[in-house]
DNA sequence: GTTTTTGCAAACCATTTGCAGGGTC
DNA sequence: GACCCTGCAAATGGTTTGCAAAAAC
């Protein structure tokens, strides 16, 4: 998703409807780009006196989440964050610092193949997959404690 | 882990103790190889009297998670389960109807030699990964309703 | 004997829900 | 104008925690 209008249509192709509070959730995930919790959204709305309730972010973005426009995922704490995603590719980079998340799709090629071999091998008929890659980010990297100091 | 031995020598190697509940854990485990929820055991141990407590079945699994003798894995749903694992291969391929799981180490070169790829296409330092994988087991498969009513 | 572990119950936290009022198509 | 959506606050459900008693080394 880049836009709220995306949202909208996309709602409207579902026979549901745009509204204020769906539009600001919206814009506030457009401003991030990168990860975010349910908690941070709510946060942001009520520091900018937006009005949106905490039932109402969570619906949104378990709709959004139905519309393939972000994607809940679980970090490895168990934590739960979301992050805005094009309905096509499904894999994320995530920086285990600052939380950026950055989407590959490059030439998918490896990762179906692989997933036959596992049902020939397994015998499972194989439905879904999650992939989920965690790292540092450029940015981090770059402004990390300097002297290896890990701590 | 296949036994509660491994489970003790683990822990005495990390300078902790094994103890009556922690075994029975252990042998709650073992006897399901496949995924389970603290919920599932914590009913199991009250019907078979064990008198293991709530805080003890989620302590142990947490410390089991740090021993990598069990994964904790995100379900779709959101729901979490755990599963045995040998601390080498770690994917899974999990049934999403009767939550068997198989784990598949194969000859895992593609993954790595992927992740790399991804390094180089994202500038993110990559630390750590996880697949998981979800499908239809062979026992359900052949179980299921035959005439492809999915309902 | 010292230190770790346990069980209980209460605390906690994120998420969900019921319902009456307000907004959208 | 009919139906969908929102906010609130209370309910929920899984997981964690404090503490005194019990077990392991």
């Amino acid at each position: 998703m880049q836009t709220p209008q995306e949202m909208a249509q996309a709602l409207s192709r579902a026979g549901l409807r745009m509204t204020g509070p769906r539009r600001a959730v919206a814009e506030m995930l457009l401003e991030r780009d990168g990860q975010f919790t349910a908690e941070e959204l709510l946060a942001e709305s009520r520091s900018r006196g937006l009005g949106i309730g905490r039932a109402t972010i969570f619906r949104s973005l378990e709709l959004l989440g139905r519309l393939n426009l972000v994607e809940r995922i679980d970090l490895p704490s168990g934590e739960h964050a979301y992050l805005l995603c094009e309905p096509e590719h499904h894999h994320h980079v995530i920086c285990s610092r600052c939380g950026r998340a950055d989407a590959f799709a490059m030439e998918d090629r490896a990762l179906p193949e692989r997933l036959e071999q596992i049902a020939r091998a397994t015998g499972y008929r194989i439905d879904a997959h999650r992939l989920e890659v965690y790292g540092v980010c450029p940015d981090c990297q770059a402004n990390a404690h300097p002297m290896g100091s890990d701590a």
